[in-house]
DNA sequence: AATATAATATGACAAATGTCATAAAAAATA
DNA sequence: TATTTTTTATGACATTTGTCATATTATATT
């Protein structure tokens, strides 16, 4: 008997889905969580063979989790299951070691499928996940770029994101010349609509 | 027993809330679709009692099938269930006429609750939904600064939204200097993000 | 039809944006 | 330590953004 803790925010779900997988003769869900912080707990407390982890939660998310739980050395197996094909969360899974990171758009049975593979000891990645992140664009920019872009999408202009990361005005706006010159873009709200459509912030 | 149909692109969570929905004594699932094209279809052929429907769906929303059933007179009651307590989604709602708007955060036996109240008779809002939308600011924005509000989130300059909407490029930084001033904003950038926050494009 | 209101336009101007060349300082590499 | 690379800075300039006052045109109301 498997055991399986779920962490899901949207209520109506968990059930659902805490549901569906109780109805498989070899999983028992011995607990379940609508945000991250009491999930993380019920983990340590209950230390189920596997936690099936949603990314976006109140408190904590489920990388966060997958990440304290290895930094604590705990033998649970994590499996994401997540909405989002996206880079940057891709990139934490990686490093928080999960065993699979699943999306949500897979078949019920792929996830059940998963969950043996896991305890098998294998590694598991959605192939339309892979794919989605080879093909999409490869970010341009430096990380001094990044941080300029974020300042710009609250809106501040070059003088005051100048002065809030410690540059002068003129280095501010030669990075945002920058920045566009990468995008191919030809003002801020152009680079912000590319940067955002390519997650890259 | 109430015969449900049930459209939500999210596999796995569209068999969950199936499996789910099925082991109520009452309540029999007849069919199931992740593209709102074929619910569509689906539902007009099965004629279900109730139709579950998710908003945002490939190839027509939940809210756009429910206005179609309202246009070709369908008996079928409509409950709307989606992640988003939105104000544009709750008006179209409304003029759809649908029977019950849920969240998916709601608990199951709220979605149980409601099936029989939908049943009775009854329209039912998600109270947090309707909390949600009378606490959200009211847009100020005439129809054509939403317009030109859209054309600046696509990069356009003020001469090229000029061109797009057959004003002058004068009038239309006439209408971006209005809509600062009706969003308490200086800038284009933290104007968009205070349209977008609220929703209103 | 006359009047009031809303939408569009023009003109002038200050400030901000973005480009580009060049230089200086800091960090990395050999 | 010397050299190279990267990061930061300065200066000049053209264009765009945003403000404001005023005028004109179109639409709605009386």
């Amino acid at each position: 008997m498997t055991t399986v803790y779920l962490a899901e925010d949207q209520e109506m779900l968990n059930t659902a889905l805490s549901t569906l997988l109780n109805l498989e003769d070899s999983i028992e869900v011995i607990g379940t969580a609508t945000n991250g912080e009491s999930a993380l707990k019920d983990i340590i407390k209950l230390q189920p063979d596997i936690a099936i982890l949603d990314i976006e939660m109140p408190k904590m998310s489920g990388l966060e989790i997958a990440s304290q739980l290895r930094i604590i050395k705990q033998n649970v197996k994590v499996i994401i299951l997540t909405t989002f094909a996206q880079a940057s969360y891709f990139e934490q899974a990686v490093s928080a070691k999960v065993n699979a990171y699943l999306l949500k758009d897979s078949p019920t049975d792929e996830l059940i499928e998963t969950i043996q593979e896991v305890l098998d000891g294998k590694t598991i990645f959605a192939p339309e996940l892979v794919t989605s992140i080879l093909t999409s664009e490869k970010n341009p920019l430096t990380n001094r770029e990044i941080d300029i872009l974020k300042q710009i999408d609250l809106g501040l202009s070059s003088q005051e994101i100048a002065k809030k990361v410690f540059l002068s005005d003129g280095t501010v706006r030669n990075y945002i010349s920058s920045i566009l010159s990468k995008t191919g873009t030809r003002s801020r709200i152009e680079a912000l609509y590319i940067a955002r459509k390519n997650k890259w912030i």
